[in-house]
DNA sequence: AGAATTATGTCAGTGCCTGCCAATTGGCTG
DNA sequence: CAGCCAATTGGCAGGCACTGACATAATTCT
């Protein structure tokens, strides 16, 4: 069972041997991924490479992930799962523009937690930069934001009591959204430099000129 | 020389015999390929399969297209660059998000020709639906968009004479448009029938609900 | 403890893609 | 037109990602 967001599983009955070598496994998978990766660049590390580092074979390797891609982007799979379900968390009378904005800043809030407890924060960030720069981890990347933009729209459209069928702004909202969502990740990741802090500043001050820069004319 | 948007030929000098005879083997590659894709599914047609079916090694498909990938998406791209162009040639008066506009209605408008002087329109129209469904096209083509967004930034900026590193404006504006562009080609793609009427259409409904969709409540 | 289930390893095989070198082809010059 | 130069192509060997099949080992259940 690859994805961990089962809503069922609160006050965990004791989670069986099993289920704990499992996960010891993939967090293993997870971290020897990203520190060769970081150390030696995404296309020059190899499977094999990871699946040595992590002592299981080859096979192994591909029953936890799907493909290459997938190691590299577990994290951010994982922060995608939480932006969801804090979204979910909302109060159902915030309109929907804010609380994707606020879903987003709590967000990024929490899921340093999320993240520690699997690989250190910073190589995490350095992942982050990695995927932006890599053309194939991008497009994987992005395809993936696809499926969450796809959750995201659902889910406005059932605060607002919506069919989706009927009514485009749901689907244009959080389109544009998730495209300055992408943008502001991109800019970050050129500049060299800078953490979570910087990204979340661009982030807001991004969000915020939305309207602005629908207004007809700039020149005005 | 892979790209063909050279801008400095125009009225092109006899183009050769070699050049035309690149030319003809890259058109064959590409209707080859489509044509087996849409015969037996992306994944399961062989590079080896279309480079027998155009009658040259595979090592030559690989000389003309860096992946398999590059194939299925070779008449997007063209479109891409005919985009960028048509929005090259616009009015400077006009604002931004009205120039964008224009340009995709035109560009769609002139774009059949440019397709049907390699493959038939309907096998056209059906590679688009493949790649919106087939997981690894899809990611490498929302990527391409991405590098696309970032030319269509650098040229509203350059038209409104703005600095981007100053004025978030143009890279918003872009990626809400993109958004959309892309929620649009999707939600066709999911529909199994319609042809490119039927995009327009979709499209420019779309597009107008981005100021209504962004204004703070709906309920209002 | 033994049976049933599930995770892991090994092996063989396919397909994408690349570097290298030899052979062919088109273009150009004397 | 002969002959040289440059570009295009083909063939081959090999690396790496990924998959199916089957045997083995580790849990869990009874």
């Amino acid at each position: 069972m690859p994805a961990i967001e089962d809503s069922a599983a609160r006050t965990a009955p004791p989670p069986g041997l099993r289920e704990r070598k499992k996960r010891r496994t993939r967090d293993t998978l997870i971290r020897s991924a990203l520190e060769l990766f970081s150390l030696k660049g995404y296309e020059r590390t190899t499977v094999d490479e990871i699946a040595e580092a992590a002592e299981v074979s080859q096979r192994t390797f591909f029953r936890y992930f799907a493909n290459k891609e997938e190691v590299a982007l577990a994290m951010q799979t994982s922060v995608d799962a939480l932006f969801l379900a804090t979204l979910r968390s909302r109060p159902p009378a915030e309109a929907p523009l804010p609380a994707l904005r606020g879903a987003v800043l709590d967000t990024w809030e929490g899921a340093g937690e999320v993240i520690e407890s699997v690989v250190p924060l910073d190589l995490h960030m350095r992942t982050y930069r990695m995927i932006e720069s890599t053309p194939q981890l991008l497009a994987a990347r992005l395809r993936k934001l696809s499926e969450v933009e796809e959750q995201l729209t659902r889910e406005i459209a059932r605060r607002e009591g919506l069919d989706l069928g009927a009514d485009p702004r749901p689907h244009v909202l959080v389109a544009a959204f998730g495209g300055v969502m992408r943008v502001t990740a991109r800019i970050w990741g050129e500049r060299g430099e800078g953490g979570l802090e910087d990204l979340r500043l661009l982030t807001v001050a991004y969000l915020d000129q939305l309207g602005p820069a629908l207004a007809g004319n700039w020149r005005a």
